[in-house]
DNA sequence: CACAAGTGCTTGGACATCAAAGTATTTCCT
DNA sequence: AGGAAATACTTTGATGTCCAAGCACTTGTG
């Protein structure tokens, strides 16, 4: 289903005619939506291949770059900024291909570490090569346009407290 | 849970690193999601206590442009390009809230109309001003770099297909 | 040293999305 | 006219995310 018109002018078009606020915020934040989806969607479909999603790979990714290929779970939650739970569901998922190991922190019982395998170690690079090849989904932002969307998206992420 | 430096560029370091490729691609994809995810937390956030998500706004909104108040599901699903399923349980939802109703189109037997409630059209306009009031959550995006984003942005879903 | 408070993780429940299969109705083609 | 193909929607099942509650272990305080 492909529309012949952009569907967020519309939506603004009638926005104003009906004397709502905010249009070009309504604008940019749904633009965003949906870009977002249009990466989101692109990135999984290269991954899927190799029984990877997006969020999984990160894991894999922040796995790969530590020293020892271990961390706590918390730690990754805090990184990838994602729910406590939903890291322990992502990792049951990378036991469950192989990729990761869990195992208990030496020091501290409460805490659990994930540990990188070598099935994951190289899957996580056969991954990164996937994604490079389709540009993270972004080859349809040219160079300018690509610096420029990092860095506003980057002053937005600041200003809304997403590091300090 | 505040990291006091920007995982995205730390991410981007280690990628270099790792001799990954692509890594203003991974940054800009990354900014990408990162940015959705706080705009989309705080609209929902504004629009709990309507009893409302963005996606069912976005329903009752498309409902209140039209001259009838309703739509075919179909219809729905196309403008707001989400998956025929997804506008079934929307519906659904909206449907027990009261606001909308399903009713057989007259000449279609196929096909299911949603009607605009009133109780639907005054929430509408409830979360519309809600929403203005935090200006969709990119108050944290000045003008001028909210226009560059809108812009940047839609070229990018006209580069990917999204309309024509 | 004991116990309250804090921390780290998992579990269960609520939602949302998508894909694929199923049902009903309409349209197309011979 | 009649059956195949297309269309419109719903249902079911698999994923994934979050929140809140629960459990286990550790830290801080008197």
């Amino acid at each position: 289903m492909m529309l012949d018109f952009d569907p967020i002018e519309e939506a603004g078009r009638n926005w104003d005619a009906h004397r709502w606020a905010a249009t070009d915020a309504m604008k940019a934040a749904t633009a965003l939506t949906r870009a977002h989806q249009i990466v989101q969607g692109r990135i999984d479909a290269a991954l899927a291949p190799l029984d990877l999603n997006f969020s999984r790979f990160e894991v894999l990714a922040l796995l790969s770059f530590t020293q020892a290929g271990e961390l706590p779970m918390g730690k990754i939650g805090d990184r990838l900024q994602v729910h406590a739970a939903s890291v322990t569901n992502t990792i049951q998922r990378l036991e469950a291909s192989g990729f990761v190991e869990r195992v208990a922190h030496p020091d501290d019982g409460r805490t659990v570490l994930a540990r990188l395998l070598p099935a994951g170690r190289a899957i996580a690079g056969d991954a990164a090569v996937a994604l490079a090849a389709i540009d993270f989904g972004v080859d349809g932002l040219a160079a300018p346009a690509r610096r420029r969307v990092h860095a506003d998206l980057t002053g937005f992420r600041n200003a809304n407290g997403d590091f300090s």
